[in-house]
DNA sequence: TCAATAGTGTCTCTGAGACATTATTGG
DNA sequence: CCAATAATGTCTCAGAGACACTATTGA
């Protein structure tokens, strides 16, 4: 019988701040050895018989302190197999996303980073959101689970700016990401507009994803 | 502690076959149960500590008898979890791809089928090669080792087309996949021509990987 | 010369990208 | 009116797709 590999499940967790218009990774110190105090993805062992996404919930409330119910979509990433990336001995990392409703957030004790600057992390994590950064990028306004997730229910053409530019890196001229949004299935533009700013401007349109 | 997941690691093992002109897919018989004797894809037990190369390399020598040096090129897909996919309990399955040059292929005991034409198989692994093969196709002209890999160092214009139509399902034309691979970083074409078909007809270009 | 196969020129259509211009708000 | 913000019209360019036509072989 061959000694299996142990398996666990460190998480992207990702959430829109309309406040500091950006994309935000949730983090949180570890409170044990190796890397006590230092920061981390939120991760645990995969449990027999548990399903990836059972596992990343577990994580997400677990480590960060995220109710349950504020996980508005996750899914898979890829697998990192290097045999020396936990000092304790081989361990599988699969990595997932999860994204959170910001709305239904409260009373969490995670620290949410804007993904431009994430603190350095224990185990291989940095190398892990350096690789998963350019598959989240690309899983947005093409994965619509993702994007709904980030984005939630309803959003303004502003925030879809915001939230391409954290992600991508840079800003598209809002006449494209328009004719993106277009196109994106289920995804829909209302009559509606937002409040205005508080500095003023015009109102931005409201987006809905029709169910 | 958590009694920890079993993993295995199950293999697309493509070959593309010129006489045919087709990509093929290497199954074997199950030796013992569940599932003996029917057919399915080479999988093997992830040991502890072991990378997933190294675990596709045992699965592809051990069930499908080809010589470990035959492997061109691998690489990730998804995992699989669904708890209820191995009978004998929850196992994880990480799917893989894997290529073969068919210059060094020799004594293998594998079922060699097309891909439009995979006979049924054991466990959910007709699942995992419909989820897959999609990913193959999106790979092609975009992964240089899968290409690399399923074409070898050298192949022709008649040989691209026919890969191209065994992954994606249709034919292109030969104008328009000649400008894709005109952009495949590392991929030239050269001044030869290779042989001319049995039945007659103009001898197609030889295109190369430049190292 | 013909059938079979391969290579190439070129037209169209779509989508990404880049602005310039117009519209709507608060102060 | 002005600054700030958002929406839209439109131009260009690159790439996918679709053919038509030309080229090179064996029989």
């Amino acid at each position: 019988m061959i000694e299996s590999t142990l398996v666990s499940v460190d998480v992207l967790a990702l959430r829109f701040d309309p406040h500091s218009r950006a994309v935000l990774l949730g983090v949180a110190p570890r409170a044990f050895d190796p890397f006590a105090g230092a920061m981390a993805l939120p991760g645990v062992l995969l449990g027999k018989g548990e399903r990836l996404r059972d596992a990343a919930r577990r994580a997400v409330t677990g480590k960060l302190g995220v109710p349950a119910a504020a996980i508005s979509a996750a899914g898979q990433l890829t697998t990192f197999d290097e045999p020396s990336r936990d000092p304790r001995g081989p361990t599988l990392s699969i990595a997932l996303w999860c994204t959170f409703d910001a709305s239904r957030m409260d009373g969490d004790r995670a620290t949410w980073a804007p993904l431009d600057d994430v603190p350095p992390l224990a185990f291989d994590h940095d190398r892990i959101v350096g690789d998963c950064r350019p598959m989240l990028a690309d899983r947005l306004w093409r994965d619509p689970a993702f994007t709904a997730g980030l984005l939630g229910e309803e959003f303004t053409t502003a925030q879809a700016l915001d939230v391409t530019e954290s992600l991508t890196g840079d800003r598209p001229y809002p006449a494209n990401l328009s004719r993106t949004m277009e196109r994106v299935p289920g995804l829909e533009r209302t009559a509606r507009h937002a409040a205005a700013q508080p500095k003023g401007g015009r109102p931005p349109l409201v987006w809905r994803w029709r169910r």
